[in-house]
RNA sequence: GCGAAAGUGGCGGAAUUGGCAGACGCGCUGGACUUAGGAUCCAGUGAGGUUAAACUCGUAGGGGUUCGAGUCCCCUCUUUCGCACCA
């Protein structure tokens, strides 16, 4: 007989409605928990990695209200974007409707788990009453100077037809359709985030991030520190500026090379007697695979420009070439080449036969330069540097850039891999960024009031190979707010993430018609004290969203230095050990599992196949254990409840079978355990383990109706204890059984299982006894046993004293309430 | 190539501080029951060995520290992830 979970789950989904268990109270005398899990896409269809994802961030809800905390766990919807613009080309309708319609069918599935989530929250980046407020997020930040447009070769997405900041290239192709990335020059909107460059490394501000996650961050802004130093063009004023983090290599530059995309090479290639094969080559380089072109097994390639700079530091005269390994991304996009002490330099000058010079002498072995088969990176000993010479290559580095900075040649700095966050797409279903362009004013801000800048309704959605909005006249249009000159809108779209960026706040304040948030409801919720997400998200979301937020506290809105104190990336759920995908066909639907097991089972089933930050493997039979696992919970309530009642009511004084002091022990180290994996550890698999534990020390117990009071008390506080261990993880279950048991309140308010330190002491212990780390017995003695005499016990053991025979005793020792280890040597 | 994490039965996984390896679940084997179920209950289940024990081996492989190592140290292999000409 199978429970019934469906009339079960139905029912307390209603009631937790009704009673308003989760909706989150503006103010609280208890302090507040704020337990957000990134938001969905709205797909319309609950995906099982939802199922998963979900399940650990109402966990940790349910048991935040168990703990006496007063908890948010909004939901919202990821609404704009490319998925939605091509699904409702799909459907032939429009991305707003079709997005409301997959909005209203996930809401019901939301429902349908059981989720804890405080729906008077609910947000949607593509109502205006949401984008409104990142269109006045994007004004501020232009008024403070973080905004600014910059027209440079871009990451360009053919399929999407937009393009891509450079965090959202994934090996030269597109991180949301894989599609090849190519390079195109446009003009685009960035946000500053360098300016934050910083601050984004130190994470001391955070609570408990993983460290992989961190560490994938640094590594992105990947600062270094060094000198920018100007070498000047040959009989003119033009400076080119390197950025290096060798200065004590300067004095053996023999060539500089450039990237293709280099200002300067692109003024030489306008020139009318620009060299052909120059142009040829920029041309192939330009528009080569950003992938390959970036990989370090390239082979090095360049043209010499004809063209020559002047070392400052010693009036060498320096040749520069065009070539294909110097990033113009990075540093100043100019590199001076030191082909005796760079690999790459070296492998370079080798090949197209450039001049070497030593600067620097490896102090265990003279270089010479005719014998080096490579580079000499390590530090060493300064030579054929002027006055430096002689002095460590380590302390030249100081000394040099000093003397650069006095001449005014150039400047200590520090440089990163981190570029500005390019935010301009040019799709339709996006944020319109609420700007005009006017002849006469150039670039002017929409005006507060005149916000949002709705997106026009009537437009042909599909892909096109210009932006829709082109084709809006009446939308495009309008006067200069300024001068009420004839102008057009901008129209480029925001980068999705940043709707995501600071959504985390809304949820806040989620109706306010003045402000995105009011400061005062922000700085009460804020930090998220647990964000749960994909690993996916490492980088971009994650980095975005602490830049923004970093914004919002410099503009006083938000008092936190972080948006997210604690970070839990949960794994995905696999079948078959790949990712689950349609077109892989190993898709497992969770409305069916619900339907047919309910959703207690399934929740049951995905936090405890694994811990959640790794991934789950889905099994069917695995979903059955979980089945039958709730179903032997129901089973022992159900049929004993009145028993269980009664035990309730009375007090556990009186003699105890040793069956049931055994049970007592049980429950209060199970309740102990999921205490410990539940509230500290995170590991909820182990804390459902020790549930299943107490119950199987339940049911051991055979016939209950033969208990005295005082055991019955006991059994029947054994029982109580399932329905709030299991709440957490089978919300419905766990509900219907703790009112079968007799409960006026709901589990939320009833606070965690308790457990008494007392019972988790046991009279007699079980020792074990090792000879050289061998196991050779074991005794059972009391607790408080005196160690002497329990070592003397522990040789008397008939195995033990069998095995000594032929060994001398070197030393005892003992483990309290573990073991006796006896150390010997042959005699 | 660099960096990080990981590698435990047939499977998912447990072992929290260096202290009984394999909790819990799945699967499997044998049995009971019969309302024949995706049911329930009982017993067993790392490998070898034995009638049964004893005992031996066993946490990717090899060495080491220790009375004692899945856990700490060194080397090697494999897998996953991140970065990958960053000047």
């Amino acid at each position: 007989m199978e429970y019934p979970f469906g009339a079960i789950e139905r029912k307390w989904q209603q009631t937790w409605r009704e009673r308003r268990i989760f909706n989150a109270p503006q103010k609280s005398d208890k302090p507040k928990y704020y337990v957000l899990s990134m938001f969905p896409y709205p797909s319309g269809v609950l995906h099982i990695g939802h199922a998963s994802n979900y399940s650990i961030g109402d966990a940790i809800t349910r048991l935040k209200l168990m703990e006496g905390y007063s908890v948010l766990q909004p939901m919202g919807y990821d609404s704009f974007g490319m998925p939605a613009e091509n699904y409702a080309i799909l459907h032939n309708s429009h991305p707003r409707l079709t997005t409301e319609e997959n909005i209203a069918a996930m809401r019901e599935q939301f429902d349908g788990m059981g989720f804890g989530l405080d729906w008077e929250r609910e947000v949607s980046t593509c109502r205006p009453e949401y984008y409104r407020w990142g269109q006045y997020i994007f004004k501020r930040m232009y008024e403070k100077g973080l905004v600014y447009r910059k027209k440079s070769f871009q990451n360009w997405c053919e399929d999407c037809q937009t393009v891509l900041a450079n965090e959202q290239v994934e090996e030269g192709t597109c991180w949301r359709c894989h599609g090849a990335v190519e390079q195109k020059e446009l003009e685009q909107w960035y946000f500053k985030i360098t300016d934050y460059a910083e601050e984004l490394l130190d994470f001391s501000k955070v609570i408990d991030w993983p460290e992989r996650v961190m560490t994938m961050q640094k590594n992105w802004i990947n600062k270094s520190e060094g000198a920018k130093i100007d070498f000047v063009l040959e009989n003119q004023d033009t400076k080119v500026p390197i950025f290096t983090t060798r200065p004590d290599t300067i004095f053996g530059v023999t060539f500089m090379a450039l990237p293709p995309e280099h200002p300067l090479v692109q003024q030489w290639l306008a020139e009318p007697n620009a060299d052909a094969a120059l142009k040829d080559f920029c041309h192939k380089v330009i528009n080569a695979d950003k992938m390959l072109r970036s990989s370090a097994e390239t082979v090095k390639e360049g043209v010499f420009s004809g063209k020559y700079c002047i070392n400052p530091l010693n009036g060498d005269r320096v040749q520069i070439w065009i070539t294909n390994y110097v990033l113009m991304d990075y540093g100043t996009g100019a590199v001076m080449a030191v082909p005796a002490h760079d690999q790459r330099d070296f492998d370079f000058a080798k090949k197209y036969d450039i001049p070497m010079k030593i600067v620097i002498q490896n102090p265990a072995k003279s270089l010479v330069l005719s014998e080096m088969q490579e580079a000499y990176t390590e530090p060493g000993i300064i030579v054929n540097s002027g006055k430096f010479d002689g002095m460590d290559s380590e302390a030249a580095k100081a000394a040099i850039t000093a003397w650069v900075a006095e001449n005014n040649w150039g400047e200590q700095t520090l440089t990163y891999r981190l570029r500005d966050w390019g935010i301009s797409r040019q799709r339709y279903w996006g944020n319109p960024i609420p700007v005009i362009h006017c002849p006469k004013c150039g670039v002017v801000l929409v005006p507060d009031k005149d916000l949002p800048v709705k997106l026009p309704d009537n437009v042909q959605v599909g892909r096109t190979t210009s932006n829709p909005l082109l084709s809006v006249p009446e939308w495009l249009n309008v006067k200069c707010p300024q001068c009420g000159a004839d102008a057009r809108r901008e129209t480029d779209t925001m980068d999705t993430f940043v709707d995501s960026s600071w959504y985390f706040a809304r949820y806040a304040d989620p109706k306010n018609t003045a402000q995105p948030f009011d400061p005062q409801l922000a700085k009460y919720w804020l930090p998220v004290d647990q964000y749960i997400g994909g690993i996916e998200h490492a980088v971009m979301h994650l980095m975005y969203a602490r830049f923004v937020h970093k914004f919002m506290r410099d503009m006083g809105w938000v008092d936190s230095d972080e948006p997210f104190a604690r970070l839990l990336t949960q794994g995905m759920v696999t079948k078959d050990g790949a990712k689950m995908s349609k077109s892989k066909g190993n898709t497992v639907d969770p409305q069916y599992i619900i339907d047919r097991f309910g959703a207690d089972t399934l929740r049951v089933f995905l936090m405890f196949a694994s811990p959640p930050e790794k991934d789950v493997e889905w099994s069917d039979d695995g979903l059955m254990g979980s089945f039958r696992f709730l179903n032997r919970v129901w089973r022992l309530i159900d049929t004993h409840q009145e028993l269980i009642r009664k035990g309730l009511e009375t007090t556990s004084d009186g003699d105890l079978s040793a069956e049931i002091a055994d049970l007592r022990y049980h429950t209060h180290f199970a309740i102990s355990r999921w205490h410990d994996d539940c509230l500290h550890r995170m590991q909820y698999n182990t804390a459902i383990a020790a549930t299943m534990e107490l119950l199987n020390a339940i049911i051991a117990i055979k016939a209950p109706e033969k208990l005295n009071e005082a055991e019955l008390a006991i059994y029947a506080f054994a029982c109580a204890a399932l329905p709030k261990m299991l709440y957490p993880f089978a919300p419905h279950i766990a509900e219907e059984l703790w009112q079968v048991l007799g409960a006026a309140k709901l589990l939320h308010d009833c606070g965690l299982p308790k457990f008494d330190k007392q019972y988790l002491c046991r009279d007699s212990v079980t020792y074990v006894v090792q000879i050289n780390g061998k196991l050779r017995g074991k005794l059972e003695v009391p607790a408080d046993i005196d160690h002497e005499e329990l070592k003397a016990l522990a040789l008397e053991v008939e195995n033990v004293k069998r095995s000594l025979e032929g060994f001398s005793i070197k030393k005892v020792i003992v483990v309290p309430g573990k073991m006796v280890s006896i150390a010997v040597a042959s005699s």
